[in-house]
RNA sequence: GGACGCGUGGCCUAACGGUAGGGCUCCGGUCUCCUAAGCCGGUGGUUGGGGGUUCGAAUCCCCCCGCGUCCGCCA
């Protein structure tokens, strides 16, 4: 496993340890990096140094560097680069071959492992999306499946051993409202979606059922009727339910698959009432000394619990019959069994139902809870989407559209290039755009939807990403594989501020994994991957490879370049395209 | 009304408590040379407002304002 960052990092770190005592330091010192100016790879702040020397900051950063300095020249530390002081700050400036052949050899040595760790061992249960089987995805919630499909990538390349659940709500009125429609209405009736998948066929159906119900007693009551066969295990009922879900899942399903999502399984609803766990949940909550019952219907005091806002969770009905929270609760006791962590992505209006999850698994002793990662809404300028009211954007659409915009790039810039180029390469870009727009904000942020941002190709952009990578694919298709530098003597004629500056950050890949995946935040690697992007362009365009005397080592420099930036879309879900 | 989250140049956005970085737009350069979806330069900021903690606050605490979400024996 080779982290080159981290391992300069800690070379510092024990420098700074080994010195500390000298100076009447306790503690260790921070250690940041320094991104503006060129004054350092790694920065100490010495204003907690002040204090106790009682000397000013500057003096204090001096004081450091002498003693650092001088345990060097005893051979009692390595510093792998010279030191300098500016402000309250020492700077570690890495000599320039020593950060070539780490971070080359790294690369080199793990290919499309750079940037991945040894196993954990620890699992994950990540549940995402998890939406409701009665319509086609909209751009609403779109932020579900791709933070939760990026961040399966980012904790399984941080070691975790992941596996990817959804949650298909297959009981409950939906469902049968759906099962209803689809029945009564596809006979009346031709569709009026505009295309042939089934959960844009079927969602008209729902929608017409909906409207029926408001304005005939009749359909509204054989709901009603339904969902009740349904909830005492009637046979016919579950089987009508079950079909309208099967196939409402089929063009769903085909959404995940065309952004390059991959759920591992689709735990159902019904099986925790058919399997008996929501019944023994309802018996463990009612036996606890924060549950109450009102008029037949059992809750727990939240208060008492020490929750602020509602007063009261119910898990039954009056009737005894079991809530959606009840099954959410016996979900998650059963998730907990088959994972170390537990982790979903829910939108923020989960916000206060997730604790009272939480409240209610700590009654039932459950010792995994789940952690949770919420997102906000896109919505559009005229408010949020809402599949009724017929304001949304579905990402089929987006998909399209982002696909059709890049195919026209694509045809008017190579106009050489095959048919089947055309649409592999504008497919990847189209995506790609769509994948990185939405994980590149931090997920609490509001989001509002317009097309000129969803379908952006420059920039900050997966294109962006994606072209640096192209141009560094030609690089190495011309060198036709000319040889790459190997040698330390042959990295260290890469002193060019633009290849150290590439050097530098490729060699973050690892730790900036391994932060995404610690904090649960996946933002961060996209904002990591512009910047190596824009690197990769400076250096193209100041610094010629191919001809040049270092040829060699700049080939080096540039498969590795190639390397991160492949394994770090792929990490986002966006396909590394070798020519576009 | 209460709870949680968000508020950074015209627009979008980043920043373990450590010198506010990017992108879009706009203005000016740049393809006989490895892909100009690029590169180089310029305009534009008292980080919503006010207090406090700190050597140091966009970041932590308090108050206010604005936006989002939630406050069902719905899912």
């Amino acid at each position: 496993m080779a982290d080159p960052f981290g391992t300069f990092e800690q070379q510092l770190h024990s420098a700074l340890a080994t010195v500390a005592p000298a100076l009447g330091v306790h503690g260790a010192l921070p250690i940041t990096e320094v991104p503006p100016e060129r004054t350092g790879h790694l920065a100490v702040p010495c204003f907690v140094l002040a204090k106790p020397l009682k000397v000013r900051p500057e003096e204090a950063a001096l004081r450091l560097q002498a003693a650092l300095e001088t345990a060097a020249s005893e051979s009692r530390i390595e510093l792998p680069g010279s030191l300098s002081t500016a402000g309250g700050f020492l700077n570690l400036t890495l000599e320039p071959a020593r950060l070539a052949a780490s971070v080359l050899e790294a690369v080199q040595d793990e290919g499309a492992r750079y940037g991945h760790w040894p196993s954990s061992g620890t699992t994950v249960l990540l549940e995402h999306t998890s939406a409701n089987p009665t319509g086609p995805f909209h751009v609403g919630r779109a932020r579900n499946p791709i933070l939760g499909d990026t961040l399966a990538r980012v904790l399984r390349a941080a070691g975790d051993i992941v596996e990817v659940h959804y949650w298909v709500n297959d009981v409950g009125k939906q469902v049968v409202i759906l099962s209803w429609g689809v029945e009564h209405m596809a006979r009346l009736t031709p569709s009026a979606a505009e295309r042939e998948k089934p959960d844009h066929q079927l969602v008209t159906y729902y929608q017409q059922a909906n409207a029926a119900m408001e304005t005939d007693p009749t359909v509204a009551a054989a709901v009603d009727a339904r969902l009740r066969a349904l909830e005492s295990g009637d046979r016919s009922a579950r089987e009508a339910v079950a079909s309208g879900v099967r196939e409402m899942l089929v063009g769903m399903q085909q959404t995940l698959r065309d952004l390059d999502v991959t759920i591992d399984v689709w735990d159902y609803e019904s099986s925790l009432i058919s399997d008996g766990s929501t019944k023994a949940v309802v018996e463990g909550l009612s036996s606890s000394p924060h549950a109450g019952v009102e008029e037949g219907a059992h809750f727990l005091d939240l208060a008492a619990l020490g929750l602020g806002g509602k007063e009261r969770f119910y898990f039954t009905r009056g009737d005894g019959t079991s809530l959606y929270t009840t099954r959410d609760v016996a979900y998650h006791r059963a998730k907990a069994r088959k994972a170390d962590r537990l982790i979903n992505i829910l939108g923020e209006d989960h916000k206060q139902q997730a604790a009272e999850l939480a409240a209610a698994l700590k009654v039932l002793d459950v010792p995994t809870l789940p952690e949770s990662v919420f997102y906000s809404f896109v919505a559009l300028p005229e408010g949020r989407m809402s599949t009724r009211s017929g304001r949304v954007v579905f990402i089929d659409d987006l998909i399209e559209e982002s696909v059709k915009r890049a195919e026209a790039e694509v045809r008017a810039r190579r106009p050489e290039l095959s048919p089947e180029e055309w649409a592999k390469i504008s497919r990847h870009v189209g995506i790609g755009a769509l994948r990185y727009n939405l994980v590149r904000v931090k997920a609490a942020k509001n989001i509002t939807f317009s097309w000129e941002e969803a379908l952006s190709f420059d920039g900050d952009s997966a294109p962006f990403l994606q072209y640096s990578h192209a141009r560094c694919a030609a690089i190495l298709r011309k060198a036709a594989g000319a040889p790459a530098a190997s040698s330390v003597q042959q990295f260290s004629t890469l002193t060019d501020q633009r290849e150290q500056a590439l050097l530098w950050t490729i060699g973050r890949f690892p730790s900036l994994v391994r932060q995404c995946a610690t904090t649960l935040e996946v933002h961060h690697l996209p904002s990591y991957l512009n910047l190596v992007a824009t690197e990769c362009n400076r250096f193209y365009e100041h610094c010629p490879v191919l001809g040049a005397p270092q040829q060699a080592a700049r080939l080096s420099l540039v498969a590795a370049t190639k390397q991160t930036l492949g394994n770090g879309l792929r990490l986002l879900g966006i396909e590394p395209l070798e020519q576009m």
